[in-house]
DNA sequence: AATTCGCCCTGTCGGC
DNA sequence: TGCCGACAGGGCGAAT
């Protein structure tokens, strides 16, 4: 489940070998996986190259120009997708021949398999790969002015990522109401980029329970929350991501951060600072970890 | 109008 | 051992 630490790492390692690449071909192979245009409306990024990467929350949007031309092509990981680079010179792998010979890790950095849904092939024969077993990842494509118009980016809040405390307080009070304290951080609307994984543990770093109602907190604890997103985020981001399941680098490799969670997948483990038994229940529609003693 | 719920999708895991 | 239901969850549209 890629959030905003996983997807700004993805992003930073990827940019380097993408910016300045020119596409030759787009194979997209699920063409449900492209909303808001025909599959067709990708070939317009033959002959673009790739001039940066930018993101929103838990959104990519590559950038593509010619002089004359420019289009964006936004990616959206959903629950399971993998962005994987693969360089001029090296080979893409059938994954079914790795398996078969055994030699090699099942997931390799430029395996294509049944799940490999996009292909972004470049003039240097360098390759994008976009793989998603789960299919709740989106693609979009358009011109770079209107794509913010789109429903799916136009109605995201601010970047989680570097948002004050000023700020947050502020939107904090306008979003607050009946809803509990999870609900509020997971709405894209409210601050993009926060997920299941960094809202727990945002909730367990500020001692607020997951459940409780938003509108409840005191000034000084939403601070504390503005705060703890923050510092969730940020290590998030120095171990690279987060990977429980499915999330890998574009070169294959995997994050570290699940060895620094506190509590998102520690359900029924002691809690780290009180040794007190992790609860484990369904919060604001979501598998939720936070500590009956700790948390309030 | 605001909020919750059901659905999409498939790999993995626990139980029988 | 093998089958099968339960579970995971981001975001959207339907229902309340």
């Amino acid at each position: 489940m890629p959030e905003l630490p996983e997807v700004e790492t993805i992003r930073r390692r990827l940019e380097p070998s993408l910016v300045g690449e020119t596409v030759r071909e787009v194979i997209l192979t699920l063409p449900r996986l492209l909303e808001g245009a025909k599959p067709h409306a990708l070939d317009e990024l033959r002959g673009l190259s790739c001039r940066c990467i930018e993101r929103t929350g838990k959104y990519l949007i590559l950038q593509f120009e010619d002089g004359t031309r420019a289009r964006s092509l936004v990616i959206h990981l959903g629950m399971s997708g993998q962005l994987t680079w693969k360089g001029a010179g090296q080979e893409t792998v059938d994954r079914f021949r790795r398996l078969q010979t055994g030699l090699e890790k099942p997931l390799g950095p430029h395996s294509v398999d049944k799940h490999t849904h996009l292909r972004v092939v470049f003039e240097s024969g360098g390759e994008l790969l976009f793989r998603d077993p789960r299919t709740f990842g989106r693609l979009l494509v358009g011109r770079p002015e209107t794509i913010d118009a789109l429903p799916r980016l136009g109605k995201l809040g601010p970047d989680a990522l570097g948002v004050g405390e000023k700020a947050f307080r502020e939107r904090w009070m306008e979003f607050r109401g009946v809803r509990c304290v999870k609900a509020v951080l997971l709405d894209q609307s409210f601050l993009a980029g926060v997920g299941n994984i960094y809202a727990d543990e945002a909730c367990y770093e500020a001692g607020i329970r997951p459940g409780a109602r938003s509108s409840i907190l005191t000034s000084g604890r939403i601070g504390k929350l503005a705060r703890s997103v923050q510092s969730a985020l940020e290590r998030g981001l120095e171990n690279s991501g987060t990977t429980f399941r499915d999330f890998v680098h574009p070169d294959g490799s995997e994050g570290g951060n699940q060895e620094d969670l506190r509590v998102y997948g520690r359900g029924g483990k002691p809690c780290v600072s009180c040794g007190t038994t992790l609860r484990k229940g369904v919060v604001a529609g979501r598998g939720t970890v936070w500590c009956p003693r700790c948390q309030s």
